[in-house]
DNA sequence: TCGATAGTTCAATAAGCGTTGAACATAAGG
DNA sequence: CCTTATGTTCAACGCTTATTGAACTATCGA
């Protein structure tokens, strides 16, 4: 449990992997929230996203967020840090992040996106 | 198999089930096909796509593209022409489709969205 | 050293998905 | 009318996926 785990490389990050990871409902609220969180920390732990979800089921999201490259994984201690991968995203698909974002955003109420949400009140 | 097949309101077109639905190869394909003949036609038959896959399978993949709101399905004798809701997407997504459709396009290769098209040989 | 905390891994389950071929429905053309 | 072409529907199959709880690993703090 101690190294980082392994992420692809920029030029490994897929289409259609991006958009199946979010097209998942919890992992579109976990990247949607990581988004949010840009503009204080841009870092957030494992622990801030216990209200979507069991533990062990945010495992399983967050291993698919990582390995198709969405998100970034800091290894701290006993805390794991994550993050979007914003650049590289944005160098692969450029305005395709943001997009889903916005058009999260608009649909926030209706995708849940901030229900049981320990994070945002923080913002 | 007369009459026109049900299509979602512009305002039931949900963001998962779009992205999951072009989160499929093949279902990409499609939809960047006809993003392709917009510039010269704006529709497509069934028959057009053969190249991607067996009839029954496109069968399938049509009705989830219709049932997303992505397309719409137009009965004319023994063809079904169908097209992109441009202007529904657009409304409910802003920059969503053009952003997938780039990126799409960035990869073509790699996403074999040309392989095997009758199509887009006739732009 | 001992316990508590944070998170992963594993096995098991249930549900959903993509693919296939056969059967079917509809319309056009001779 | 009969045949052909276009496309759908159905049942079946194998595979993947999301979810759960239990077991496990690693780190921090007292």
């Amino acid at each position: 449990m101690s190294r980082t785990p392994p992420h692809p490389t920029r030029e490994q990050i897929e289409l259609p992997l991006v958009l199946d990871c979010l097209s998942d409902p919890i992992r579109l609220a976990i990247v949607y929230q990581l988004a949010q969180q840009e503009r204080v920390s841009s870092e957030l732990r494992c622990g801030d996203f216990n209200g979507l979800a069991g533990k062990s089921n945010l495992a399983y999201h967050f291993a698919k967020l990582r390995e198709c490259g969405l998100m970034l994984t800091r290894v701290a201690g006993t805390n794991r840090f994550m993050r979007l991968r914003r650049e590289d995203l944005e160098a692969r698909f450029p305005g395709l992040l943001d997009a889903v974002l916005r058009s999260a955003a608009k649909d926030a109420e209706r995708l849940q996106l901030l229900a049981t949400c320990d994070v945002v009140e923080a913002e």
